[in-house]
DNA sequence: CGGTAGATTGATGTACCTCAAAAGCTGTGG
DNA sequence: CCACAGCTTTTGAGGTACATCAATCTACCG
């Protein structure tokens, strides 16, 4: 089902989310390839970005998953939104002084450091990377747009499936998922401060998705039982997953 | 209390805003100027930008207020963000090809048009302007994250405390704002649609505010009567909206 | 084998919604 | 100047989707 990640970067899941929507040359692979030489890695509980730091590095994410998140004064915390093999981490942070959220791993977690210098660097080598490097970016926001929707104006029932139905979308693009389902490391304490719910109606809403014979999320993995019915339950509308490139490439 | 429009680009909202996080030049003020030539009105029920159109122009707003939301299947709608007085309008509609919410006005709006051609012209001829558009567009996404902390995470009146003080703080920076209050033409229909709630709750919570004495919203006008237990209340920390400049000034 | 983290289920409470209706304001035409 | 329509605000009554608290159960791990 998931796919293994590939030692190549012509291969690597940053490079297959590229050039899904934006044609790298070979001279633009290469210079993406530089990008991927300090690999690090992070264990669960240790935060990769936080909150309030200065000079950050950014990192693409090369196996694992990772989420960002901000804390409330009050102790509660709310999930902004996961990132999988070939996400940025952190790349406003980079871009600007100080990070304004956590990132922290929910698996164990590979990624490979980028400066602010390297990402500059590589941008004016190859400006075709980095048109795709702000789509990439653009689209992040866009999904955190659609969250937004999804906690302001849709039931916990809703929520839970556009967001099942997003990530599939979204690790499809990585080669981690297909039709059937995919693999997910996700806790339903994770889920509840993603979706705004509390742990427990989390599990009585998969128990609801399960009996309704529309995805069953059990043992780390999630499986769609009836792909249509869930879409047409989330009201879920790709647009905002597959909007064009940038005019600028 | 509220400041007039004043006539001059020099002390236009929009450049007040982005003098007080990035000095600029009078060079940088005068290829600025250039981008409030072709001003154009919008009256209230007519979309300034829709969701799904290509090849849109930008806009930054000269006076009056607009709001930018998504349209649910089910028929609700959630307001994302509302723009006043020098935020732009459809910055990632202009960088990208097709725009994936509405821009509608609040009040009836004046706005001048922004190509994707004079942006990206302005910006090589100034590049601290770049960094310094770049950094509003930084603190906008900061905005939408902390808004989707607000409905993921906070009840009615922690909502509606913290969209209030974060509106007077954005008020603040283009002068038509103080700490005393601020006058604000939005329905509790918009209020509603904005912080996930129903118009009639929207109207319980502003009385409770009210009787609690630490904010009143009538007759289009918020006058804060305790800004500290207010805050307290909110837990807002305006943090994200005063991170420093961008690196690349 | 005990310890810990996650999943599951039940009982009870509450924050918010929906429906309904009245009252204030604003503009419009007669 | 009044009558009326249309919006917005306000208040009440009753329903529901969610939270909270608490307990049990499982799986995993040293």
């Amino acid at each position: 089902m998931t796919q293994p990640i590939p030692a190549s970067p012509q291969d690597s899941p940053f490079a297959r989310k590229l050039t899904a929507f934006v044609t790298l040359s070979q001279n633009d692979l290469s210079v993406m390839s530089d990008l991927y030489r300090r690999r690090r890695k992070f264990a669960v509980g240790i935060d990769i970005i936080h909150q309030g730091q200065t000079d950050q590095s950014a990192y693409v994410l090369a196996s694992g998953w990772a989420c960002s998140y901000k804390i409330l004064r009050s102790g509660g915390r709310q999930i902004v939104d996961f990132q999988i093999p070939g996400d940025f981490l952190g790349l406003r942070s980079v871009l600007f002084r100080t990070s304004d959220h956590n990132v922290e791993p929910v698996t164990p977690v590979r990624a490979s450091e980028v400066t602010q210098g390297e990402l500059l660097d590589a941008f004016s080598r190859t400006p075709r990377l980095a048109a795709a490097v702000l789509w990439a970016a653009s689209r992040d926001e866009a999904m955190v747009v659609e969250h937004l929707v999804n906690l302001g104006r849709r039931t916990a029932i809703e929520r839970m499936a556009h967001f099942l139905l997003e990530l599939n979308a979204r690790l499809r693009l990585v080669g981690m998922a297909d039709k059937s389902g995919f693999l997910c490391p996700l806790s339903q304490y994770l889920l509840a401060d993603a979706l705004g719910l509390s742990a427990v109606h989390v599990n009585r809403v998969l128990r609801e998705l399960r009996e309704e014979g529309l995805v069953t999320f059990q043992k780390g993995r999630v499986t769609f039982d009836n792909y249509d019915d869930l879409v047409t339950l989330a009201m879920f509308d790709r647009a905002y997953l597959d909007h064009d490139g940038p005019l600028l490439a």
